[in-house]
DNA sequence: GACTGTGAATAAGTTCACAGCT
DNA sequence: AGCTGTGAACTTATTCACAGTC
């Protein structure tokens, strides 16, 4: 099977979500005319990104929502679970543990580490708040590959030097500042604002259909 | 002056932050290697990008931190500001309240709104947070333009109605569903799990510089 | 030698245009 | 007619290869 592009992928969980809507709605087909309306992306850029798991769509009809969205859900599930943990437990990292990860991937959160006492040994959505001093061992025993920093940026290398030293084998960051680890070690760093801030920026000038725009005669 | 990609303007908040960080180490030199090997970017990637404001960099010294920020601030910050308001003052909306905001572009929070009573009436980092029935008439005399999302997914399609009947002309949603709003508002679907999940899906087996790839001769 | 800067080559992503199905 | 599916054209982004500079 070929493979499926970067950014299929990344609109594919938007489409997830999209699909969820309207089966609560009592939808049973959607063309990908009412998906692009619905995401704001094109709609052959819907067809072209379903083209990529299949032939799924029914000609004047549409897309069955429910086979539709098993197909992309097949994509993110494919691979094996994914263990992750998380360090800080403030607004954010609570909101973190709040998010409906289950329904994207196989993605789970095993725990999670905070160095205030007062926010240790309760339990947020079924995951365990632990004190920092136990990442390592907790770490260990639950086999989790990955770490997601949420804590304030004060603390985010030192947090990173503890998830490099436990042996996770990627970072995801969330805290607005940058951190140093080993290289072999993925940094992913998530900015709430710069995909905000894309809302402005997309709208550029040029954005009009190639038809419209000038034709250059060379 | 030549437009300038989008994928760099999303990369130059990441390069803001980096550079953040290493003047506060009290640097003032750095590399596009080292800032290769902080980002996760490759170092040509950066001079490239870096290539679109203007020539900065010194040869055999690399670039001066200081400079190098302004240059990339000039472009974030050279339209005017941009007002926003905030619906949903939960861990994800005050973690978003409680963001750097001022560090990145003009982006300003001038209000929040939750429907929640307990929660009205305080103010947040110099935000005040008002019922949501006051939504329309606030919108209307701060000129805000743009709604933030982040309220729990039960009550985002009615926060999306309450901010287009109040005239925004824009949404950035961080819930985790979708909202259907009038075309020509454009909304940007913020997913938490997006960036993250690419974490994994990153890493896919052709991932070699292209000359260790076995050469086809045609 | 150790950097930056950049045209050219390559790859990835998007849009067009239209075939095909029901 | 009204949809999906898809090769081809086009655009954008990344990487290579190397010239230029200190």
């Amino acid at each position: 099977m070929k493979r499926i592009p970067q950014r299929t992928i990344e609109r594919a969980l938007i489409y997830i979500r999209t699909l969820e809507g309207l089966l609560k709605d009592g939808r049973e087909k959607a063309s990908s005319g009412e998906l692009a309306s619905m995401t704001g992306f094109s709609d052959v850029q819907i067809r072209k990104d379903i083209q990529s798991f299949g032939r799924v769509g029914i000609p004047r009809v549409g897309y069955d929502i429910v086979r539709l969205k098993e197909k992309l859900e097949h994509l993110i599930l494919h691979e094996k679970e994914i263990k992750a943990v998380l360090f800080g437990v403030g607004n954010l990292g609570t909101a973190i543990l709040k998010y409906p990860w289950a329904r994207k991937g196989r993605i789970k959160i095993v725990a999670a580490f905070d160095p205030n006492p007062a926010r240790t040994g309760r339990q947020i959505n079924g995951v365990s708040i632990y004190p920092l001093s136990d990442a390592f061992s907790v770490i260990r025993k639950t086999g989790a590959e990955i770490g997601i920093v949420a804590v304030p940026e004060e603390r985010g290398q030192e947090v990173a030097d503890v998830m490099v030293s436990s042996g996770l084998k990627g970072i995801a960051n969330f805290a607005p500042c940058s951190l140093s680890v080993p290289r072999g070690i993925p940094v992913k760093n998530i900015d709430l604002s710069i995909e905000f801030m894309s809302l402005f920026f997309d709208s550029r000038p040029e954005k009009l259909p190639r038809k419209e725009r000038p034709v250059v005669i060379t």
